[in-house]
Order: C-alpha cells, then sequence, then structure tokens
RNA sequence: GGGGCCUUAGCUCAAUUGGCAGAGCACCGCCUUUGCAAGGCGGGGGUUAGGAGUUCGAUUCUCCUAGGCUCCA
C-alpha cells in the first residue's frame, strides 16, 4: 500500500505534500530530524526527508516493485476487499489520499495538538532508565509520570508525543493476533492540570473527524464508537455535544474503563474511541459485541480521583478527587495506520509490510495465500513472517536506543526477539544469514521517522550480525547434540526423544525447542512435550522461588518513594563542596522506614542536601561521615534508587541518629580527589582514541575508582601494541598542557552544537552537564573531576582485552598509583639485571637465551636418564625367570628414575621376548620414600590368564590399577620395594 | 538473582571405568614444485583457565575462584 498510496499521492498534486516543505525550505537539511523537543523543531522533524526517495537506487526499489504487483495479482480479492473497506470507513473526500503513510498519521497527530497549544515532546528512548522495575517504555505516558505523580513540576501544561514502546508479556501471541506487536509506537496527548474531559473529547473528535485535506484523518462520523465508564454522565455529555448519537455511546465497567497504575495515587475512569471496519470484520453491536469489527484506536484518560492501596486490579478505595486534574491519552500510530491504509493488521502497514515481502522473497513463500479474515485463523507459514517483521523492526529499534544482545534484562529480551526471528526464517526454510538481507529493509522502513536509525546503522547492524552470526553457532552445537541423540533414541528402538533431552538442548544448549520438534518430526520421532513443559515448569519455579525469598531482605521501592515524596529531589552540592550542613530527611531500615537507629546498625539515610557523590556513570561513590545530633555514622555507600533520590548506606558508629534531625555531612577529600583524577583521565583516554581508532570507538562503560579506572568502548578487533602506546602518550601530553577542566550546565541543543560527546542509554533532561578539557575533549557528564589535567600527574594504561564481541577494554592507573606502578616496575628490571649481570637494556635477550639453555639443557638430562635406565633393557630379558612355561622379569629401576622411564623400560623388555612367548615384566622403583611398582605383559601372557592390572593389585593390596597390559601403583614406603617384586612373581608361580 | 554446560598447542577440536596429552590448520627449517586451501620430510609450540582436595596416580572425580555459553526470573 505504502507504494500505491505514495504513487497516487504524487498524481493528486499538495495532497499528501506537508505545508511546512514550502514554509520552511532551508530547514529541511540542516536540522537533524529526530531529536527535537520543543515546538520550533517540528517543522524540520516532520517535513525535512521527504526527497530522499527519489535518490534510492533503482534495484531494491524495482525489485519490490515486482514484488507487490505479483503479490496484488495473487489476492485480488484482499486487494479489493482492502480498498472497499478504506472508502466506507473514510468520508467521501478523504478518497484520493486512501492510504495515508504511518509517517504521514505521526506527522497529523502531533500537528493537530500543536497547533492547539500542545508542546511536542520527543520520544523517550526504549529502555526505561529512571524504573528499575520496568525494562522498556511500555506506554506513551512512562516518561511523563513523575508529572502525574506530583513529583516534578512540568514545564509545559500541554504536552503531545509520539512515543516508542516496546511489550513482551505477549510475544507468543505475536503475528497470531492483528493487535499484538512488541514494538509499536503511541501518539498521545496530555494536560497537566491544564484541560479536561471537555476539551479532551473536543480535541480527539476533531483530529479523526476532520477532512484529509485539512490535515485530519477524515474518518466517517457514522462508523464512530465511544464507550465511557459506568457512571461518566459529564463524557457522555461532552460526546453529546460534538455530535456522537446516544445509540454509539456505550458505558462499561471498571476493568474495561477504569484507570490507575496499580499503585495509590491519580486514577479515574476511560474514554475509548471505537471504530467500525464494516461487515466484513464481524457481527453489528459495537465494541460489546465484536472488538475484532469495531477496532479501539484511541483511550482517553482522565485522572480525576486519588487511590488508597489495593493489591486487585478493582478493588481499591478511592480517596477523592485530585486536586490537579489530568490528561493522558494513547493513540495506537500501527492501529491508526493500518485503518487510514485499509489493512487488516499492524502487520501490514507500510513500516512493517516489506519486511514480511523481502521474507517471502527469500523463503519462497506466499503470504497470506488462503487469505483470512482475521489473523487469529492464519496459516503457520504467515504467522511466522509476521514474528519476522515485527522482530525485526523491534531488534532494529531496541539496538538503535543503545540496547545489546546478552544474557540477562533488556539485553536478554533483545537477544530473544533476534533468535525468534532468525528461527522463524529457519522454519520457513531459509538458513543462511537472514537478517543481513532483513534489517536494511526494516531501516528503509524505518528511517523516514526515524533518521537517526540510517545514520547509525553501521554500529546497528554490526551488533544485529554478529548476534545472528552467536546463534548460528549455538544452532550447529546444538544440531549435533540432537542429531546424536536422535541416532540413539532409533538404535534402541525408540520413537519418542525424551522431555529430558530437548529440555537439555534448550536449557543447557539454547535450542530452541520449535526446532528439535521440527527436526525430529524430519526423521520420524516424536518429542515428549509434556515432560519438556513440566521441565520448564520446574525451572521457572525455581527462579521465582529465589526471587521471592530475596526480595524481602530488600527495602522496597515504596520507603524510597515516600522518602523522595516527603521532600523532592535531594540537593547534590558536591561538585562544589566536599562538607556542609543538612539534615535527615528520613531513614530506611531493613522493614522501611524508621525514626532512629542506634549504636552498630546499618541504616540508609536520605539528606535533604548532601555533598555525598552517589555511585553512577561509572564513577565510584563517595565515602566519609555524617555527625547527627549526638550520633555520628560511616557512610560505606551511596546509590539512587530513583532518580533524584541520594541514598547514603552507612552504619552507626556512634550514639542514636533521628530523623528530623540536623547534621554536618562530610565526604573522605582523598578518596574523592582520586576518583576525580581517574574520571578525568577516563574522559581523555576516550577521546584519545577516538583520535586513533576513529569516531566508531564509542563508550560501552566505565570504571572510575580510586587511582584507577577501567574504560570499555566499540571497536572491532584488539587494539594494536602500538596505538595503546600512542594512546597513551598523547594522553600524557595532554595532562602536560595543564588544561583547564570546565564543567557547565546547558542546553541539549548548545551541547550538541559543542560537539559534545552522549552516551547511548543515557537519558538527558533538556539541560544537560557538559565537562570539557581546555578543547581537547568534551562530553556530558555528571560526574566529578580534578581542577585542572595537570593535577591527574600521570596515567598508565596497564592492559587491553576483549569483554565481548566487539568490545574491548582498557584499565589504567592515574596519578600517585600509577607512578608506584612504575617505580615498582623500574626496581623489578633492576633486579633482574643485578642478577644477570647484564644492562637493564639486556635483560630481555637473556632472560630468552637463558630459557632456551635450560630447556635444551633439560631435554639432554632427560634423554640420558632415559638411556640409563633403558640400557640394561637386553640384558634384563636375558636373564627371565621361567615360572611354569612364563618368562618373568623382576628388578628394580635406579633410584630416582622418572615414572616414564619405569615405564618405559617395563615396555622395552617386553617388546624383547616373542610373540607366543608369554612375558611378564615387573619393574619396581623408589622414589621420594615411596615404593612404586609397574606391570607389563604381553598377549601370550593374558591369554594364560593373566593380567598386569590383577598382578599390581595383588601386590599393592588394591593400591593401583590400569589396563591388561600395563599397570602401575604404588604408594607403600620405599623399603617394600623388594616385597613388591616378590608378591607379584608369587602370583605368577602360583597362577 | 537461580539452574545447566563449557574452558586442552596460535586457531578448530580429540583423548575408553582415573593409567604415556593427540590430530587438522597455522608457524619455523629443508626438499620438491610453479595454478587457486599445493606436495613431501623434519621441527618448535602445553602449568590441560587458576587454586585446593580425594587417589599410588587427576585432562578425567569433588570443592572454590575467574572467564565464556545457555535457559529461567
Amino acid at each position: 500500500m505504502a507504494r500505491g498510496g505514495h504513487r497516487r499521492r504524487r498524481r493528486g498534486g499538495a495532497v499528501g505534500d506537508p505545508p511546512g516543505a514550502q514554509v520552511h525550505p532551508g530547514r529541511a537539511g540542516r536540522d537533524r530530524p529526530g531529536i527535537h523537543w520543543s515546538r520550533r523543531g517540528l517543522g524540520a522533524k516532520l517535513y525535512g526527508r521527504r526527497p530522499r526517495r527519489h535518490g534510492r537506487p533503482r534495484g531494491p526499489a524495482l525489485r519490490r516493485l515486482r514484488g507487490r504487483r505479483v503479490d496484488r495479482a495473487r489476492r485480488p480479492a484482499l486487494g479489493a476487499r482492502g480498498r472497499q473497506q478504506v472508502l466506507s470507513v473514510q468520508a467521501a473526500a478523504g478518497r484520493r489520499a486512501a492510504a495515508m503513510r504511518t509517517a504521514e498519521v505521526k506527522r497529523r497527530f502531533l500537528a493537530h495538538f500543536e497547533a492547539n497549544g500542545h508542546t511536542v515532546v520527543p520520544s523517550a528512548p526504549l529502555p526505561a532508565i529512571d524504573d528499575p522495575n520496568l525494562l522498556f517504555v511500555n506506554a506513551g505516558m512512562v516518561q511523563f509520570v513523575p508529572y502525574f505523580l506530583g513529583q516534578q513540576t512540568p514545564p509545559f501544561r500541554r504536552a503531545v508525543s509520539v512515543q516508542k514502546c516496546i511489550r513482551t508479556p505477549d510475544i507468543d501471541e505475536v503475528g497470531k493476533t492483528s493487535r499484538h506487536g512488541t514494538f509499536f509506537q503511541m501518539n498521545g496527548n496530555f494536560s497537566f492540570g491544564d484541560y479536561f474531559k471537555e476539551e479532551a473529547i473536543r480535541l480527539s473528535w476533531d483530529l479523526i473527524t476532520k477532512p484529509i485535506e485539512a490535515g485530519g484523518f477524515g474518518i466517517d462520523q457514522e462508523k464512530i464508537w465511544a464507550t465511557v465508564y459506568l457512571d461518566d454522565d459529564e463524557s457522555i455529555g461532552f460526546w453529546r455535544a460534538v455530535g456522537l448519537p446516544a445509540e454509539r455511546i456505550v458505558r462499561r465497567g471498571k476493568a474495561d474503563n477504569f484507570w490507575s497504575m496499580g499503585i495509590p495515587g491519580p486514577c479515574g475512569p476511560c474514554s475509548e474511541i471505537y471504530v467500525d471496519r464494516g461487515p466484513a470484520y464481524g457481527r453489528e453491536g459495537g465494541p460489546e459485541v465484536d472488538e475484532d469489527r469495531y477496532m479501539e484506536i484511541w483511550n482517553n484518560v482522565f485522572m480525576q480521583y486519588e487511590r488508597g492501596p489495593g493489591t486487585d486490579k478493582e478493588n481499591y478505595p478511592i480517596l477523592g478527587e485530585l486536586p490537579a486534574q489530568n490528561i493522558d491519552t494513547g493513540m495506537g500510530l500501527e492501529r491508526m495506520a493500518s485503518i487510514m491504509q485499509g489493512v487488516d493488521n499492524l502487520y501490514e502497514i507500510d513500516e512493517v509490510r516489506p519486511l514480511i515481502d523481502k521474507a517471502c522473497e527469500l523463503t519462497g513463500k506466499r503470504y497470506n495465500v488462503s487469505h483470512t479474515t482475521t489473523a487469529a485463523e492464519s496459516h503457520p507459514d504467515d504467522v511466522r513472517l509476521r514474528v519476522i517483521a515485527d522482530h525485526v523492526r523491534t531488534s532494529l529499534m531496541l539496538i538503535g536506543d543503545g540496547v545489546t544482545p546478552s544474557n540477562e534484562g533488556r539485553g536478554y529480551v533483545l537477544r530473544r526477539i533476534m533468535r525468534r526471528a532468525i528461527r522463524a526464517m529457519r522454519l520457513l526454510g531459509y538458513e543462511d544469514p537472514a537478517l543481513p538481507e532483513l534489517l536494511p529493509v526494516a531501516r528503509d522502513s524505518m528511517s523516514p521517522s526515524y533518521p537517526e536509525i540510517a545514520t547509525d546503522f553501521g554500529r546497528i547492524s554490526q551488533y544485529a550480525y554478529a548476534e545472528e552470526e552467536a546463534f548460528r553457532s549455538t544452532l550447529r552445537a546444538g544440531t549435533t547434540i540432537l542429531d546424536v541423540a536422535v541416532a540413539d533414541t532409533k538404535k534402541s528402538g525408540g520413537k519418542t526423544l525424551t522431555g529430558d533431552k530437548a529440555f537439555q538442548l534448550h536449557d543447557t544448549y539454547g535450542f530452541p525447542i520449535d526446532l528439535t520438534l521440527e527436526i525430529a518430526a524430519e526423521q520420524g520421532l516424536s518429542v515428549d512435550t509434556d515432560g519438556f513443559k513440566r521441565l520448564m515448569a520446574e525451572q521457572r519455579k525455581r527462579a521465582k522461588a529465589d526471587a521471592q525469598a530475596r526480595k524481602t531482605g530488600h527495602a522496597d521501592l515504596s520507603a524510597y518513594r515516600g522518602a523522595l515524596d516527603a521532600g523532592g529531589a535531594v540537593e547534590f552540592t558536591g561538585y562544589a563542596e566536599v562538607s556542609r550542613e543538612s539534615k535527615v530527611r528520613a531513614l530506611i531500615g531493613s522493614g522501611g522506614l524508621i525514626t532512629s537507629a542506634g549504636e552498630g546498625e546499618l541504616v540508609e539515610v536520605v539528606l535533604d542536601v548532601t555533598p555525598f557523590y552517589a555511585e553512577g556513570g561509572g564513577q565510584l561513590p563517595d565515602l566519609g561521615l555524617i555527625t547527627v545530633g549526638g550520633g555520628k555514622v560511616e557512610v560505606l555507600d551511596v546509590q539512587q534508587p530513583l532518580p533524584g533520590l541520594i541514598v547514603h548506606k552507612a552504619r552507626v558508629v556512634e550514639g542514636e541518629v533521628r530523623s528530623g534531625e540536623a547534621g554536618y555531612a562530610q565526604i573522605d577529600v582523598e578518596r574523592r580527589r582520586a576518583i576525580s583524577r581517574a574520571h578525568t583521565a577516563t574522559h581523555l583516554v576516550h577521546q584519545t582514541m577516538r583520535n586513533f581508532l576513529g569516531g566508531s570507538a564509542t563508550q560501552a562503560g566505565s570504571l572510575n575508582a580510586p587511582g584507577r579506572l577501567r574504560f570499555d568502548f566499540n571497536t572491532p578487533g584488539a587494539v594494536p601494541a602500538s596505538v595503546l602506546t600512542d594512546v597513551e602518550q598523547q594522553v600524557n601530553e595532554v595532562l602536560m598542557s595543564d588544561l583547564e577542566v570546565r564543567a557547565f550546565v546547558t542546553s541539549q541543543a548548545e551541547a550538541k552544537r559543542l560537539g559534545a560527546m552522549a552516551l547511548f542509554g543515557e537519558k538527558y533532561g533538556e539541560y544537560v552537564r557538559v565537562v570539557e578539557v581546555g578543547e581537547y575533549a568534551r562530553e556530558l557528564c555528571g560526574g566529578t573531576h580534578a581542577a585542572r589535567s595537570g593535577q591527574l600527574g600521570l596515567v598508565k594504561i596497564l592492559s587491553e582485552a576483549s569483554i565481548g564481541s566487539g568490545v574491548r577494554r582498557v584499565d589504567a592507573l592515574v596519578g600517585m598509583d600509577a607512578f608506584r606502578h612504575l617505580a615498582k616496575e623500574h626496581l623489578l628490571v633492576s633486579r633482574l639485571a643485578e642478577l644477570y649481570r647484564v644492562p637493564r637494556e639486556e635483560v630481555g635477550d637473556r632472560v630468552e637465551q637463558t630459557v632456551s639453555q635450560l630447556r635444551d639443557a633439560e631435554r639432554e638430562l632427560e634423554k640420558m636418564r632415559a638411556q640409563l635406565v633403558l640400557g640394561g633393557a637386553a640384558a634384563l630379558a636375558e636373564g627371565a625367570l621361567d615360572l611354569g612355561g612364563v618368562a618373568y622379569v623382576g628388578t628394580e629401576a635406579p633410584e630416582g628414575a622418572a615414572v616414564n622411564d619405569v615405564r618405559t623400560l617395563a615396555q622395552e623388555v617386553r617388546g624383547r621376548f616373542p610373540a607366543d612367548r608369554p612375558a611378564v615384566v615387573a619393574v619396581a622403583a623408589r622414589a621420594n620414600g615411596k615404593a612404586s611398582l609397574i606391570v607389563a605383559i604381553n598377549d601370550a601372557a593374558k591369554s594364560r590368564g593373566l593380567s598386569a592390572q590383577d598382578l599390581v593389585k595383588g601386590a599393592l593390596s588394591g593400591r593401583g590399577g590400569g589396563n591388561a597390559d600395563l599397570a602401575q601403583g604404588g604408594g607403600v614406603p620405599a623399603d617394600q620395594a623388594p616385597h613388591l617384586l616378590g608378591a607379584v612373581q608369587a602370583a605368577v608361580q602360583t597362577r
């Protein structure tokens, strides 16, 4: 549809062309879209990137066109139905622009609310940095939560945003229904104590019913339904006022139409807007009857009341009206786009469908062959194609926002999503690396809305392709193991692969169960899936039980929230001072908020102002002392469990501390200085690495400890030793230039203009802190630093190593620690030079020479020892006794003979007997005060029923063993050696 | 955070109930030779991740530490 719509739009003249293109022609190329938060920026963001499609290479475009044409010819019924559907939903006036691109839906949404006084706020990054309980932003309002909860004052009273979101709880439903996608975008308008129900309803009604020519969505008023909360008569009145007839306004209960965050705080009724997609999608009668036909497109939440505690979703007390009533709305962008494009589900909109087409092209599958009305009844291949499209897009956006595949947390979610996509490709028969084919398609679909995806694609694809390679090697390993298991099962006549085996493959080797099923089926085996599920459930139970067990030991977040609510953000004054007067705002014990703590107790102290730096940005926390009233606490750790809340984890070392008392906080200055030096050094190492390795060498993590730093960064391979030397040298030159280190707060735009480096995964507010070292390095940073680069004294890089694919780590020392390290090494070289009696420069050569001489000498010695031991072999064989037809040699090896030589002697003597003459050779040896025994016998002796193992065990009463030909043992006192030989001889004799 | 598995030569991997640590590739030398991963002979290269224990004896069994893979939270 994208293409069809595009063509049509061009033919239709200016209808689809954004007005801003004419208004601000010059801005397009200058501003970087995607990072705008001001109204001014909107124009550039939305209008600035049209023309690039003309410059696209022809190959892929043609291919895609061809694919589309085939596709459309194949399923004319759906095409016709789809178009018809669009026409019936939209007002006649909108027909010419029937298929509206997703980016255009987004643009219109923002423009409508901007025109109505809303500030356009850019999407927050997907990783939800501020909330430890939330992996990803999963709703449009997440970045506004502190405003809704009254923790922060919003800088605007009206806002509008299109927020990137990820939801994974029902990941298994992806592709099976039309509604579940792991990545989606949420349009939302927000009011913070400004307008309420009436205007919210009017604004949303205006946007969806406004004709397309006028910038709206042009939806036929007849097709619109609304739901309201049971007793929300107000809202019914407002809906009637805009023109919606009473028969299309439905009252619904608490489960559907009442909102709360699950914790005490704001709550209130909702009003949802539905669009009737027509009889082809289901029965008549409104959303109560059929939610497939009547599709929810927009939820308006009216934050009207305050609620109390309660675990249940519907069971909690309403405490009263909120003083400031807020509006929070959400319109699924993809859902809206699917309606505007007349497609059945969100996988078929312009931002997703090209991925399905590409996957079809690669796998030779055809999408939606047996066309169905709802996604739920789809062919398994269709489900897989949708999974691929959704997951590839999600992966692209996640990596784009700085998430990288790993074994835990966010990275693990990403990894699972990526592997599911790759797996789905395999199940469709495509076994080559799939992401290099698919990811660029996702980039082309998404970059119109998110240009940074295109500019950053090198980094994104590097991670993605590396992850696919890693997965391919686990698949290879798993396939081998599975093949063996299948063969074993078949050999033993089984028809079923055990649940144990399937689980082991999944659990230990990461081999997906669906591939196990597939491969087993090919081999005619079934799999015990019940057993597999049981084992999975057990594992889940274990992990959950563990998580529960340790949660009780923690002060949970509510105590922190209480402390934060009690006085707002804690002021940090440590940039400017190292000690100050303060007051204890709250004390937190193991069970929550407490009022006092006595000597010896561990307690978490919240001050209203503090010079203590909380661990963050790789910088370790300050330690120190807080004196309060008659008490004194030693600070052991400082953390920031919630944004703005600085918590000192401390032990009361003297007296007692009480909440509310005034006190004096003092940090360990020496430690702070050493940490600050390390932090400044980290910036210099970062900048210098980039100077030598290029701009892609970005920071991936760091540790700033007293006198020591660790710096992780992205780079494809090992850093050559010569580069490390150069980096080290340049950093030290910067130290000698004694540059001033300056920190200042500025707008994000200004920081970007200055070229300050910013990190992925960090969420920055409108104002950011920039730290610069002269003109040499400039970085966004909240840490503490030395005043001048000269204060660092010396930076010494110790090592460079790999810590993961594409990530390297350097360790370095700073200041006196670096000096002490060098001094120590100097002493070491002095000592070596002295021991070898050579000039220092020659120590290396001399060591090399010595090692090689020593090795030669050892080899020579070994050879001579062997000769000594083996020399007598012939004579020993000559002197063999005959014990009832068995040749027997019993001898003691020279004192101190090595085990290897003794064994060789035994074998050597044995070899001197003809093959048909039974022979037993026993050699005893003494070493380290212990006697040992080795017995070697030949095949002829074995066929007489003799066994070397038995002989050794017999002589040593079990303390030895080996096999029938050769056995050894020992451990008895050295003077027992003759007895051992005697025992063997006796055993042979009396056999 | 909890569970399973892995770590052996520069690389990829072998090594039977615990009993002489190997192969292929790479490297070095010599020879042969000029055709797509050339061949032949010879050679160097190992604290079997580190530490402790059990044992006559540990790459192998047990425990601890470090790193990696993987599943579940």
